[in-house]
DNA sequence: TAGATGCATAGG
DNA sequence: CTATGCATCTAG
C-alpha cells in the first residue's frame, strides 16, 4: 500500500519508541491517598489516565493509571511481588486535566485521592459497551387463545414497530410474562434492538430571544471569553428576572460553535423542568442531564458520551463536575450563591469553587451567575479577579416589585394570628384583581415550640436540646436538627395536665390554616419540601401555580428558587427576621439572598407588583438594603464587617466534623479535639451550645470551628490538628470542612 | 472503602 | 465447642 505523500517527506522518527513501562502507579477508588504500583502485562498498552481493572487484596476493582510525578508515593519498580493489571477498559482515558483536578481537590479538602477518584468513576456500567436490548416484533398469526391481556399487547403493537419487552409490557398494562407467552406462541419474535443513543448535539443557531442592550453587552463579553478559550472568571450579576439565562446561553452556544463541550451547573436540578424547556427553546434539543435522579442507563450513556466527546452540553448538579469531559470549554455555575453547591456528606467540597479550579487547570472560562452573589464572589469581582457584568433592570416588560417593611409592633396581627392587616388587605386586593399572591415562611411544620400552659414545660429534643416542632398534619413533634420524632401527646409529661399544651409561633402549616380562615374563597396551595409526594409532586404543583391554578400559595424555601410565576403580583414574607437572629456567621448574607430571591418572584412580566416584609426590626440594615434595592450597599457593608471580624472571605474558616452514631461518643471526641486545637492565635469554637449540628444518615455530627487570621496555609494548620487528634475509634469519624458555609 | 481477621461474649 | 458480633487492620 503506498504511503500518503506527507509521510514521505516527514523526517524519520528521531527517537525509537520508548520502552513501555513495566510498572505503573494506579489510583483506586477506595480511601487511600497514594497510588499503588502494578505490573503491566506485555500485551497491554496503558498510559496515564487509562481505566483499568486491578486486584486489590481479595477483590478486583477499578483503577486509573496515574502520573508518576503526582502519584503520592514512589513507584516500586524493583519489587517482584507486585500484582498485575488485569485488563484495560475500552474507553477514553481520564484526561490530564481531570487527574490534576482530582489531585488538587484531594489536597485542598484533605481527602484521600481515592475517595475523590471514586466520584469520577460513579458510572461503572459506562465502561462496558451498552448491551443491546431484547425487543420483540410482530412475526406470526394471533395466538389460538386470545385473552384480554394478549389483545391489549397486539393492539399496542399495531404501529408495526419493534418494542422492548419491558416497554411493551408497561405500555399495554400487562406483565412481561404475557409477552413471553406470545413469543412462545410464535405471534411475536425476539429481535435485538440497538442501545439508546446519547442526546443529540444542541444547535447553537436554533432559536433565541432578542436580547436587550445590557444583555447584549454582557453576552458579547462572555462569547468573546469563550472564543478566546483561556481561563478567566466572569460574574454575571443581574437582578432577578433580568434574563441571565439567555445571556449565558450565548456563551454555551459559542462553546458549541467552537466544537468544545460545555457544562451548566444548577442547584437542585431535579426541580428545574422550566430550565430544560428554555434550553430546548434555545438549542432545539434537550441537554444531557446529570444528577441523582437520572436512571442508571441514561447515566451511563451520559458518562460515556461525555468521555467520547459525543455529548456536547451537560446540565447537571454539583457532581457533574467530576464527569470525564474530553474537551471542556466552559462551565456556567447558575445561582452560584446557592448552598446546594456544597456537598456536606462524604467528600466535603464546594462545587462552585471547584468549578473555578477546573477552569484554571484546563484553561477555559467559568461563568458565575446570580442575582444575589455570594460575598466571596462579590469581593473577588471588586478586587478585579473576576470580571463583572451587571444587568440592573428586568428584561422585557417586567418590573421589580416595590418592597416595604411591615412593622409588626405597629401593624399587629389578631391574637393567635400572624398576618398583619395591611398584608391581608393586599392579598385580598390581589386575588380580587385575578392575580396571584405568595406567602413565604422558611419554617416547616405547624409551630416551632410547644409548651404546657399550667407548668411551663417545653418540649425539647432529648438529643439536641432544640425545641421540638409540631407537625399537626402528621400528629407528631419533631426535631429539625436530628429528625427525632414523637407522637404529639395530649397531656403534659411533666405535670399531667390534659389539653393544656399550646403551640407557640408560626410554621408553614399554621400559616396555611390562617390563610384558609382568612381567604376561604381563594384557591389555595401549600408547598413545603417535607410534604408527601416528593420532588415529582412539587414540580407539578409549581408548574400548576405558574399557570394560575391557585390564587394564593403558601410555602417554604422552595418558592425562592428560580421559578417564573407570570401572574404573581404580591409577595409576603411572614417573618423577615427569621435567620437574622441565630449564630450563623453568614446569617445576614443568607437572609439578604433569600428575601431578595423570594420577593423577586413577583412582577416578572408586568409592573405594579408589591412585596411586604413583616418584621419587628424594620431598621435592620439587611431589610433596609432589600427595601432600597441597594445591593452594592449591602455587599459593601457586609464585606467591611467581615473584614473587621476576620471572617471569610477575608480570614480563613474551617471546621472539623466529628460524627458517630452515638451522640455521647461524638461529643466526647469533639471535646477531646477541642483540647488539642491547633494554635493559640487561631480562634476556636465548639459548635453553638455544644449541640450537634445535625444528624446525617443516623450519625450525630458536631462541628468544631477554626478561625484563623494567619496568612498561613489553612491546610497545613488543619493537617497539624488532625495529626494531634486522638485516634477515632469504632464508628467515629473525623473529617475536615474547609470554608464551611454555615456552622449552625 | 470493603473484606478479612482476631478477639470477646453467648449459648449449648 | 461453635456461632456471632464488633473493632481493627490492610490492600501494591
Amino acid at each position: 500500500m503506498p504511503r500518503p505523500i506527507d509521510d514521505l517527506f516527514a523526517p524519520p522518527d528521531p527517537t525509537p519508541a520508548p520502552a513501555r513501562p513495566s510498572v505503573v502507579p494506579v489510583v483506586v477508588p477506595v480511601a487511600l491517598d497514594t497510588a499503588y504500583s502494578y505490573r503491566v502485562p506485555r500485551d497491554l498498552d496503558v498510559e496515564p489516565g487509562a481505566i483499568v481493572e486491578v486486584p486489590l487484596g481479595p477483590r478486583k476493582i477499578l483503577g486509573v493509571v496515574w502520573d508518576e510525578e503526582s502519584a503520592g508515593g514512589t513507584l516500586r519498580v524493583g519489587d517482584n511481588r507486585l500484582r498485575e493489571i488485569e485488563r484495560r477498559f475500552d474507553c477514553p482515558p481520564i484526561t490530564a486535566g481531570l487527574r490534576r483536578f482530582v489531585d488538587r481537590l484531594s489536597r485542598y479538602y484533605l481527602m484521600p485521592r481515592g475517595m475523590v477518584l471514586r466520584m469520577v468513576l460513579r458510572a461503572p456500567e459506562a465502561l462496558e459497551p451498552e448491551a443491546p436490548i431484547r425487543g420483540v416484533r410482530l412475526a406470526g398469526p394471533p395466538p389460538e387463545r386470545l385473552t384480554g391481556a394478549r389483545r391489549r399487547v397486539l393492539a399496542t403493537m399495531e404501529d408495526g414497530f419493534a418494542w422492548s419487552r419491558t416497554g411493551l409490557a408497561a405500555s399495554a398494562g400487562v406483565s412481561a410474562s404475557v409477552v413471553d407467552g406470545l413469543i412462545a406462541q410464535g405471534t411475536l419474535e425476539e429481535v435485538w434492538l440497538p442501545p439508546g443513543r446519547p442526546p443529540a448535539a444542541p444547535d447553537p443557531d436554533h432559536g433565541g430571544k432578542p436580547l436587550g442592550p445590557d444583555q447584549c453587552a454582557s453576552a458579547d463579553a462572555l462569547v468573546a471569553a469563550v472564543a478566546e478559550g483561556a481561563f478567566r472568571v466572569d460574574l454575571l450579576d443581574g437582578v432577578t428576572g433580568s434574563g441571565k439565562t439567555e445571556v449565558y446561553f450565548e456563551a454555551v452556544a459559542a462553546a458549541a460553535r467552537a466544537g468544545r463541550q460545555a457544562l451548566v451547573l444548577l442547584p437542585e436540578i431535579a426541580l428545574t423542568a422550566e430550565f430544560l424547556d428554555r434550553f430546548v427553546e434555545r438549542f432545539g434539543v434537550k441537554p444531557a442531564e446529570w444528577h441523582s435522579e437520572v436512571p442508571p442507563k441514561a447515566r451511563a450513556r451520559c458518562w460515556r458520551g461525555v468521555a467520547t466527546g459525543e455529548v456536547r452540553v451537560v446540565v447537571g448538579a454539583r457532581s457533574a463536575l467530576f464527569l470525564p469531559f474530553r474537551d471542556l470549554g466552559l462551565i456556567v455555575v447558575d445561582e452560584e450563591h446557592d448552598g446546594a453547591y456544597k456537598q456536606e456528606d462524604g467528600v466535603v467540597y464546594n462545587s462552585r469553587d471547584m468549578a473555578v479550579l477546573r477552569g484554571r487547570l484546563d484553561d477555559f472560562p467559568v461563568i458565575l451567575a446570580s442575582a444575589t452573589p455570594s460575598l466571596e464572589t462579590w469581593v473577588n469581582a471588586e478586587q478585579g479577579r473576576y470580571r463583572r457584568h451587571s444587568l440592573p433592570a428586568r428584561a422585557g416588560t417586567g418590573r421589580l416589585p416595590e418592597v416595604r417593611t411591615l412593622d409588626l409592633r405597629i401593624h399587629r396581627p389578631a391574637p393567635g394570628r400572624f398576618l398583619a392587616p395591611p398584608l391581608i388587605a393586599a392579598v385580598r386586593d390581589t386575588v380580587a384583581a385575578g392575580r396571584q399572591a405568595l406567602l413565604f415562611l422558611n419554617r416547616r411544620g405547624y409551630a416551632p415550640l410547644t409548651l404546657c400552659r399550667s407548668c411551663g414545660h417545653r418540649f425539647e429534643c432529648p438529643n439536641c436540646s432544640a425545641w421540638l416542632v409540631e407537625h399537626r398534619f402528621r400528629g407528631v413533634l419533631m426535631c429539625h436538627h436530628c429528625g427525632h420524632t414523637v407522637r404529639r401527646p395530649d397531656a403534659c409529661p411533666e405535670c399531667g395536665e390534659v389539653d393544656g399544651l399550646v403551640a407557640c409561633g408560626p410554621g408553614i402549616e399554621r400559616i396555611a390554616e390562617e390563610v384558609a380562615l382568612t381567604f376561604p374563597d381563594a384557591r389555595r396551595l401549600v408547598l413545603s419540601s417535607d410534604m408527601p409526594g416528593g420532588t415529582l409532586r412539587m414540580k407539578a404543583e409549581l408548574a400548576a401555580f405558574a399557570e394560575g391554578a391557585a390564587d394564593v400559595v403558601v410555602g417554604t424555601q422552595i418558592l425562592a428558587k428560580g421559578h417564573n410565576f407570570p401572574l404573581l403580583d404580591l409577595v409576603g414574607v411572614i417573618d423577615a427576621d427569621l435567620g437574622l437572629a441565630h449564630g450563623d456567621l453568614r446569617a445576614a448574607e443568607k437572609t439578604f439572598q433569600l428575601v431578595s430571591q423570594v420577593t423577586g418572584r413577583a412582577g416578572r412580566v408586568s409592573g405594579g407588583a408589591r412585596a411586604f416584609l413583616q418584621t419587628r426590626a424594620p431598621d435592620h440594615p439587611v431589610l433596609r438594603a432589600v427595601v432600597a434595592g441597594d445591593r452594592d450597599g449591602f455587599y459593601e457593608r457586609e464585606s467591611e464587617e467581615r473584614r473587621r471580624a476576620g471572617m471569610p472571605p477575608f480570614g480563613r474558616l474551617a471546621a472539623m466534623i466529628v460524627s458517630a452514631e452515638s451522640r455521647d461518643v461524638a461529643f466526647a471526641q469533639a471535646r477531646a479535639m477541642a483540647a488539642v486545637a491547633p494554635h493559640e492565635a487561631d480562634r476556636f469554637v465548639l459548635g453553638p451550645a455544644e449541640a450537634p449540628i445535625a444528624v446525617v444518615r443516623g450519625r450525630h455530627r458536631f462541628r468544631l470551628l477554626l478561625r484563623t487570621d494567619r496568612a498561613t496555609d489553612l491546610q497545613a494548620v488543619l493537617r497539624d490538628w488532625l495529626a494531634r487528634t486522638p485516634p477515632a475509634r469504632g464508628d467515629l469519624r473525623v473529617q475536615v470542612d474547609v470554608d464551611p458555609q454555615s456552622f449552625l
